[in-house]
DNA sequence: GTTTTTACGATAGTATTACTATTATATTTG
DNA sequence: CAAATATAATAGTAATACTATCGTAAAAAC
């Protein structure tokens, strides 16, 4: 991504933090540290104690950022969507056909993150795979109702909706917007898992991504009359 | 279900246990009460000691049957798989149309469990809650490549395989077929969970199971040529 | 330019978790 | 009736998920 583009950071709920890790340099340590790790070991084998020890931090610095491991899950994976929402606005610009921005839309939340955009001490491919393993134990949970109230999900909320709303410019009387992102997002990530682990589940075609192709000609089809 | 089904039992791979709970009395309790326990406190609450202590036995008698709560998870999402697969080709006995066996799987798949089959001493309202918030970590995790290995995904696979092959029937050139299966299943579960816990993330419609409703519509457009 | 705050590292400590091991007793099977 | 098996009871361990305290260095405020 432009160079630019270096310049805009991205903020986070803080409620999900107890020290913003964005106004540090140990901060930001323990983020690119985290993703590092976590896409290293595993969400679940991934510990404090084990960062501190990667980063050269202590246990009790990183609780100092964050109350617990779930909740700098939930930190990455909103700096994940705030990312994804700024890249999508930005590839839609000067777009008017609706059926383009459609197009474009499921691309870019389909799409296998390729490269490190250098956007931040960020790397988007190892983020991606988090996303893709992870982003569901952060709602897959009994705290759901409260992280919710929190307001964990609004970033994630919006990008539906924003979407969603594409949708219904395509056609108005369809019932199931939010539904139809719902399902390309979440479907997208898990083929990709499939893909890569359990490929009887998935399909693949050669010379194509086959996980786009299936979801963008799932959306035209049922937004056909 | 009809009464005579009480009789027949599911048999669930054997790597997945130390002592097939089946077999015991206390093993039946330490399946049903993990169901009730877990619907009830959450998978990442559940312990074997607080089990124990509600079925009245003890942690060590419970570690004799499941040497980790990941893999007692499989046994209850791969006894449940089992059960779908069994009520599928129940429903789907002497249907010869493809169409309609397709419309028979889709909402054998994605419908809500209503009531307690009395099929076993096994709960499958609360089991299906939990395949709903808590199966996609039994893959979703660095043990991925090892638990396939050991067999513990072949279930859903034949499911999937099972519904792929109905599809490859409506239509033989169809590139995505495991795709379209393994999105409606998941895509379905997750869409329950948004109804009950994030409802901006799915779509609601009066006097209809918009669920079940939106993946059928979702595959036979696909499916038209 | 000193005081005061703050940030961090170092260290210690706790309750809980996820197990393993041992023994005693009750029940089933041969 | 003897032998095998199943389970309850108990103890113990390493790791996890935290909380608390303290000293010091650097940054901010006065």
């Amino acid at each position: 991504m432009d160079d630019f583009l270096s310049n805009i950071s991205i903020k986070i709920n803080n409620d999900v933090y107890l020290k913003d890790p964005a106004s540090s340099e140990l901060g930001k340590k323990i983020i690119s540290g985290s993703i590092d790790l976590i896409d290293d070991i595993g969400y679940e084998q991934f510990t404090f104690k084990k960062l501190a020890t990667q980063i050269g931090s202590t246990e009790a610095s990183v609780y100092r950022y964050f109350d617990s491991k779930q909740h700098l899950l939930v930190y990455i994976i909103l700096w994940y969507w705030s990312w994804m929402e700024y890249r999508l606005v930005f590839r839609l610009v000067n777009i008017e056909c609706p059926e383009k921005r459609l197009e474009i839309a499921i691309k870019t939340l389909t799409e296998q993150i390729q490269e490190d955009s250098d956007f931040s001490h960020i790397n988007e491919i190892k983020l991606n795979r988090i996303v893709i393993s992870d982003s569901s134990k952060i709602y897959f949970n009994k705290n759901v109702e409260e992280e919710n109230s929190a307001g964990f999900f609004l970033k994630y909320k919006g990008l539906v909706q924003r979407v969603s709303d594409i949708i219904l410019e395509i056609k108005p009387q369809f019932k199931y917007p939010h539904m139809l992102v719902s399902t390309i997002i979440e479907g997208a990530h898990h083929q990709r898992f499939f893909a890569e682990h359990l490929p009887r589940l998935t399909d693949f075609i050669e010379n194509e991504d086959a996980v786009t192709s299936f979801y963008k000609e799932m959306a035209f089809r049922l937004l056909k009359d």
